[in-house]
DNA sequence: TGTCTTGAAAGTGGATCCATTTCTTACTAC
DNA sequence: GTAGTAAGAAATGGATCCACTTTCAAGACA
């Protein structure tokens, strides 16, 4: 009798989904359609149906009636506008966290961060940088405000990666640089330190962004391009 | 052949339980059960569940694998938190907004206005208010800006109600004036002005909900209270 | 008398089948 | 040759039936 808990399929098919799309394997404007979904985890559509209302809710997938599911495509503007809103939310998470953090927490986080000094795959970078961040916030206890950080994340996951994909690692270096500010606030337990320096640091990401238009354009080449069937043929959650 | 769009059931299922969570016949703490739903509506359970997850991703209810769906509670220190939510992204939508607001929909801000210092009814208020609001942010094109402030607009509603239900006139006139500042400064176009009286408004408010703890503690009185059959047998859309 | 167990009832999750809408393609008319 | 239209294909939306989980209550045993 192990403590394993049945997960209902249409959070597994929702797991998958959400990990292909932000590893990039769907980018934005892929349709993505039921039956072949259905298909890949030989189940009915109901489940999918039920996962992408999920990733709906996430903002991973745009649902229009009668027409099906695509990845959303975000312009200049829109991805520029995610990241003054990060700017102003995710301070206010780690306001909340800090108090709550525990000193093993901590010192995770100082090995996460440790680790993307060490490693410089790219892969790697953006899951551990993502994994550092949700961490910082982890002590907080609101389920609303971890929901809208984590939404944020997801809807810019994909210009994340482009963007690190044409910088330099000059760019991994400051990253790294505000990281440790950031760890260094948080290890003190200030708070006001700690939420200064991540809003520059999420306010330098976005001004730097800015400087590379050629990520935020169309970032799939056929419009309403589909996606047909994936590389791996099962679930492999990664978030 | 009339240019009426054709609704998809969930889509109705959904506006209607929106509507009766917002306008609270179902307080928090009531469970919603499908098959009732499905019943009113002389439908199956399906499009009810697939209006459920569209409820929960607006953070109208809370889903629990195999236990159904509920209207969730929050407690003191999570409305006061969405509250500074509310007050920090709330400002950023309304300089999104007013460069592109017409002199028309301006126009009609101070009707609205006019209407609420007129109005004295509480239920009116409520929509009202909402509706000013609303429309100060509505030359936003950002749906992903939009759709967050909706959601922290849904999930305080009931204390919203509760909370102008024990305080007095008093409270309307503070209210009053402070959108009537808003006001002046959108009409002047001075987004800076809007957004400092706006942010001032939100964190008044939150502050003065504070000082009434009677509104933040269990609104319903028997747990896990079952929602059978509501007043209206139908469909009546209010947002 | 209190607690644990067991079984029935209620309720959610999923599969299959059918209806409706949308998109595509081929054909016709100009 | 091009544009409009209609028919067929493909994909989504919904209904019904079945399986599994949770819950609650009644009864047995210590």
């Amino acid at each position: 009798m192990t403590s394993e808990v049945q997960l209902a399929m249409s959070t597994q098919v929702a797991a998958h989904l959400r990990a292909q799309i932000l590893s990039g394997t769907m980018p934005p404007g892929d349709r993505i359609r039921q039956e072949v979904v259905a298909e890949q985890f030989g189940t009915s559509r109901l489940p999918v149906r039920e996962a992408l209302r999920m990733l709906a809710a996430e903002g991973l997938v745009e649902l229009e009636p009668n027409k099906g599911a695509r990845i959303p495509r975000l312009d200049e503007h829109e991805v520029s506008l995610l990241y003054t809103m990060r700017e102003r939310l995710e301070p206010l998470a780690l306001i909340e966290s800090i108090p709550h953090l525990t000193d093993e927490q901590i010192d995770e986080l100082r090995l996460i961060q440790l680790r993307i000094e060490a490693d410089t795959e790219l892969r790697d970078f953006l899951v551990l940088d993502r994994e550092f961040h949700m961490l910082t916030y982890s002590g907080c206890d609101s389920e609303h405000l971890l929901g809208t950080v984590r939404r944020f994340w997801n809807t810019t996951q994909h210009y994340r990666r482009a963007f690190m994909e044409v910088s330099g690692p000059r760019r991994m270096w400051i990253v790294n640089a505000e990281h440790n500010l950031i760890l260094d606030a948080i290890e003190r337990r200030d708070a006001e330190d700690a939420e200064r320096y991540l809003a520059g640091h999420i306010r330098r990401t976005r001004i730097e962004l800015l400087r590379h238009p050629e990520v935020l354009v169309a970032p799939s080449t056929a419009p309403h391009r589909t996606a047909r069937s994936t590389a791996s043929g099962g679930p492999q959650p990664l978030d």
